[in-house]
DNA sequence: GGCGTGGATGTTTGCGTTCACAATTTCGCC
DNA sequence: GGCGAAATTGTGAACGCAAACATCCACGCC
């Protein structure tokens, strides 16, 4: 605990109501919006405050009355496009919710002290509820560390949590890029996948898997990225020393330009001689050399959906298990072209 | 305010008190690490602290103690890279002082009544310290909201406002980039800046002229872009076509993106025609088609000055408007190169 | 042996708010 | 004109904790 000077207070609700010549209850009443309050002792209260610029303690209020409308988030990996846009999207539905945020940021949820230290925090802080952006296996031990009766939601966790859960649908996202590379006619698509602990990664290989299966394409050996530019790149440089490797899925965007630069490192063009679908749509996406074709996560839904999940925790007191499902979208742009040789029946060609 | 159901109580001090044979006043100083304890009596009180999953009631301590280590974050635009780095970086400085966070995102701090409300609300839970990222002119409306006696520190704020702050060196950022391309030979240097709202933006406009000034140059005509890809990619088809526009001084990394994205299109090579440098070194600059060169702005340092100031302040109980600037780096890429037709009569190719 | 010293513990009080209840006033209506 | 109901206001208690003060005890020393 660090060390702190000695407060220094404010006016309190007796101050307000002895200037307003009332008792603190009828302020409380103002205050919280009561409605048997005469008109009169009302605008006397409101110019009692302004004038002596008082502010209720929000402590002694949680205190009295047991319950608080602060929301805890427990995040990791902030800095990075997916986790900062849905921190984002929660606090702007938050906000609209009058709910305030108060968001624990885990360096790498496997730091168990840290995570355990951030959830007491938010527990004992009286949060009302907590919401885990929980994208890897290890988010289930720091949300099992929260005591029962605080309602939780996660997002992109796993179903068999059984907690409520919020998702983007990330199979029908993989699904969705390794079909539009089929339909361009490529014989089949390779796909380099994110960091293996992510959920993410795994569900969009599933659905570049089922694609595959569904058209009947034999998958080929799986390469494996984490979510940054440089691992992209270095998967690159294997890949276009293949020349059976004409459409690639990649993990996100940023790996997918990882991939471009090493493609054209290696006088492969994108999208003449390989085609490449990313994930995430960022923003930059559409101005890559050339614009990238991805997929979009609607991260404000998400956001938007895990407080609807919370609030209705929070009213019935019931710990549903319910979950949501986000649809995910194809945005096609530069980076896919039928295969330069069509493989109909000729066949591969060193 | 929303309405929550009937609050659940857990155990409290006396219930631990009760369990193990001492007073609540001996837990307290248990958990408070008092020094005049015994040994026997502390285990016995961890013990029953254990069996009962006590956790401590942090409104009801605020309120005995009358101070906090919440500290508020009062933020915009975090899904941008910048801001989200910085409230990252303060996150994990937080962390490791004992102090929890609690972020409020403005949306658009012109926004007056919602950074109103949530300035009061950082107040009202009793926020030891606020924190502004305060890039914007609008920041300092939302500053003057706090009451006297809470310490505040400003990231990117103005030196006028009297307040404690730390910026990162922008001035000197845009001198130079502007610097590394007058050297590779370029008669003189273009700029497009980010929005006119944004000290950074002003800052690096003014390292920019100054650059210029120093080198005798004259200072081209200045476009404005926001700080996206899109609005970066505007600015650049219209200097593609300036055939004069040799080197460009770009308001952030994905202004950057976009202007390659239109010299691209127009024909025109980076770095043979056109040389670039942007500003942030985002992780994935190095990966854009050229590798971009880029002025680093080191976001962790500035989130851990901002605390370090605001402990001080904490400390001392003195409002000092103390000031830290953390320097930017030059990145060199490949967005660089001497002029096609050097200017100079000295001229070198390799 | 009396007294001081300091460690270990208990008791009381108050932090600023809300809640349950009581008290007072107002008003409608027969 | 009086009675009851509703509107309006006040009073006393919590809420869970830490600070201040009080207490008890063991020990050492002249």
């Amino acid at each position: 605990m660090t060390a702190l000077p000695p407060p220094q207070r404010g006016p309190v609700m007796s101050d307000v109501a002895a200037r307003a010549g009332v008792s603190h209850q009828t302020v409380s009443r103002v205050l919280n919006g009561h409605p048997h309050v005469s008109a009169t002792t009302r605008t006397r209260v409101l110019a009692a405050i302004a004038e002596l610029g008082y502010r209720r303690n929000l402590s002694a209020r949680v205190l009295a009355t047991g319950r608080s409308n602060v929301i805890g988030v427990v995040a990791q990996n902030t800095a990075l496009y997916g986790p900062s846009s849905m921190v984002q999207a929660i606090g702007e539905a938050a906000l609209g919710a009058d709910l305030s945020l108060t968001v624990g940021h885990v360096a790498g949820y496997d730091a168990t002290a840290a995570s355990r230290r951030i959830v007491e925090r938010l527990v004992q802080q009286g949060a009302a509820g907590l919401v885990f952006i929980a994208p890897v296996d290890a988010a289930e031990e720091a949300m099992r560390l929260v005591p029962g009766g605080v309602p939780i939601v996660t997002v992109d966790g796993l179903p068999e949590w059984q907690c409520a859960n919020v998702s983007v649908d990330q199979y029908t996202g993989g699904l969705l890029a390794t079909r539009h590379l089929l339909e361009a006619g490529h014989r089949t698509v390779w796909h380099v996948a994110g960091p293996e602990p992510w959920h993410g990664s795994r569900a969009r290989e599933e659905g570049w898997r089922a694609a595959l299966a569904e058209a009947g394409a034999v998958a080929p050996p799986m390469a494996r990225a984490g979510w940054s530019a440089a691992s992209g790149y270095q998967c690159g440089r294997m890949l276009a020393r293949i020349p059976d490797c004409t459409a690639i899925f990649a993990a996100n965007d940023h790996v997918a330009l990882g991939i471009m630069r090493a493609m054209a490192e290696q006088g492969r063009r994108i999208p003449e001689d390989v085609s490449l679908v990313g994930f995430d749509d960022v923003p930059e996406a559409g101005y890559f050399h050339p614009g990238l074709t991805t997929v979009r996560q609607e991260f404000a839904e998400v956001g938007r959906q895990a407080l609807r999940l919370l609030l209705d925790q929070l009213a019935t007191g019931v710990n549903a298990a319910e979950s949501a499902l986000v649809e995910p979208v194809l945005i096609p742009r530069a980076t896919v072209a039928p295969p330069a040789r069509p493989v109909a029946d000729k066949e591969k060609h060193e």
